[in-house]
DNA sequence: ATGAAAGCGCTAACAG
DNA sequence: CTGTTAGCGCTTTCAT
């Protein structure tokens, strides 16, 4: 495992490191170094199969050529397939990808974070999970680029974030319930409730259900707990429908409450849509699978990510001179499916 | 953005880079450093907020704790799923994971390889795609550690892998299914066939089919090519059940042309399991909750992350003293569910 | 048109 | 018990 270095060829052909480096970061015209001389170093670079060591790279030049990407958690299809786009983006930029998965864990984002800056990533994207947000103040802070996505910190002004209009979305698909004839419309939310994301989904539920002058008990909207969804939903399935026959139809805040929600009504054979009509956020291809297929609110994931990583390469360019930050809402799009039932 | 660096600490406490660097890294005692000056580094740093340089660490030391995963499509669940295991247990060992996603193009993940390597990653678990293996043999030439997962190389002899055992557990389910009377069994495999798994699970429906005297023609068959799933599914399904009445079990290689199938079958109306039974390799959450439920040969995702990873520890390690490669076959599930009829 | 040398931030052999 | 120093592999200023 001899590894060639700069010098190893340099030597070999009898000339400089200084010369070599720059014929290969093609600053060989700019230097004024002969066309003869250059092409022999491409070919001796290539004969002796030389890769720059990239470490000793990023020291020297103080930057990675890599970004890092914090989801939530990589192991829902949501984010992977979000990995993914992104992914895609940083290379048409030329940068690398490193792709991390908080597991919605406050500690783990945290040192996450830290260890993407240690390792000297030249930026981040984020869908954050944060409760005590002083990462990302001290990101802020140090003109640290990163762009938010997914979700944001309204108590944090000027960030970068790429988000869906949440609070519409929301309110679409329950007045789409309404003018169904539904009455009684459940929404299965999670807690805890902090992340913009929910809070805005819940908002538009509550004021859909409140103008489309239908029931508003608060019982009808439930929150479940992110440790114990299936339990949880089973609990609020069995008690909203089984024992209380008059709600007809719900809304899910994301896939993972969606797929509980269909193995509990599975259990309880309760049917859709002739007993309920549900409507998620998030689409998996399954969805379209199912019978009946699933009504979903879907995310422009190509849009999400384009945009998030034109920001932070726009951001990394400009590190110091940026002072506008983009808070960009992409449109969702409501996928009617076979669901819903009308009254 | 002004960074800490060693320096500023040990010149802030009137000491050398030395001591500060011996003290962060546990070498303290062993070097008799005196407790209470141990104490003021430690405190010093905390109030700093000081936070290694990892690059500088990495080009100093030779290695970095980071260790890159090259899956072949990150947006597919299991990959995810898988991901997120071996990042745990990297995590465990002290190591970082950078995920890559090759989506099973033999070019790309080759440049992955390249890429990872330049980063200096200290070992790499690659479920290969690579038809060729250059840069496998290249790894091996070097001694650069690495470990196989999912897929291998029969034709480069000692190398490190860890796989489930494709051909018994495709032998298996063939057999369920003459077991239950079905005589006209279809499977859906992939093309092109050169990876080790997709072999393996021909070469198992194959003998099972031959050994347990049912209908071998050649037709029931198909290579459905990686890039055209859908398409090409809807055109076998329609060829063999729609207009060949006979066929009435498919086994699918795995979870994406188990939903291309589905997604046909539905559109032909055709019923699982009263008009075709189905098995499908890899399982999916939400192959619980389709109705009826689908049969599936999972795979321990949580043996497979864990003993790829033991193992890439002991060859970084022993990186040139290790002779002996694993090569760790783990066992599947057989996850009987309601898609298969009894005949 | 090309090269010498400094230095990015860290660690570790060696000196004291 | 603590400090000096060399050097990991690369880029870049300044000389020539």
């Amino acid at each position: 495992m001899k590894k060639v270095r700069l010098e190893d060829i340099a030597t070999k052909m009898g000339v400089s490191k200084t010369l070599v480096s720059m014929v290969l970061n093609g600053y060989g015209d700019k230097n004024g170094i002969k066309k003869e001389t250059q092409e022999k170093v491409i070919a001796f670079t290539r004969e002796l199969n030389y890769k720059p060591n990239q470490v000793a790279r990023s020291l020297r030049l103080g930057r990675s050529n890599t970004i890092g990407l914090i989801v939530a958690d990589i192991s829902n299809a949501f984010y992977a397939k979000m990995a993914r786009n992104i992914e895609d983006e940083c290379n048409k930029y030329g940068y690398n990808l490193i792709i991390c998965s908080s597991d919605e864990k406050d500690a783990k984002e945290a040192s996450l974070i830290r260890m993407l800056k240690d390792k000297q990533v030249d930026g981040l994207i984020i869908s954050s999970t944060l409760v005590d947000n002083t990462e990302i103040k001290l990101m802020k802070h140090d003109n640290f680029p990163f762009v938010l996505v997914d979700r944001y910190f309204p108590e944090i002004p000027d960030t970068n974030y790429v988000v869906i209009d949440n609070y519409k979305s929301s309110f679409k698909a329950v007045k789409y319930l309404i003018d169904n004839g539904h009455v009684n419309i459940a929404m299965l939310s999670i807690s805890p409730p902090h992340l913009t994301s929910v809070k805005d989904r819940n908002k538009g539920y509550f004021d859909a259900i409140k103008k489309g002058n239908v029931n508003t008990d608060h019982y009808l909207h439930c929150q479940i707990p992110f440790e114990d969804i299936e339990q949880s939903v089973e609990f609020y399935i069995e008690k909203l429908i089984k024992y209380n026959q008059k709600v007809t139809a719900i809304l899910t805040v994301n896939q993972n409450i969606a797929l509980a929600c269909l193995k509990s009504l599975k259990k309880f054979k309760i049917r859709i849509p002739e007993d309920i009509s549900l409507i998620t956020f998030d689409d998996l291809p399954v969805f379209e699978l199912l019978s009946p297929s699933i009504t979903t609110i879907s995310q422009p994931l190509d849009l999400i990510s384009k945009n998030a990583v034109s920001i932070l390469m726009d951001e990394i360019s400009h590190k110091n001179t940026r002072k506008a930050k983009d808070q960009i809402v992409v449109p969702s799009y409501f996928q009617l499916r076979e669901s819903c039932k009308q009254l």
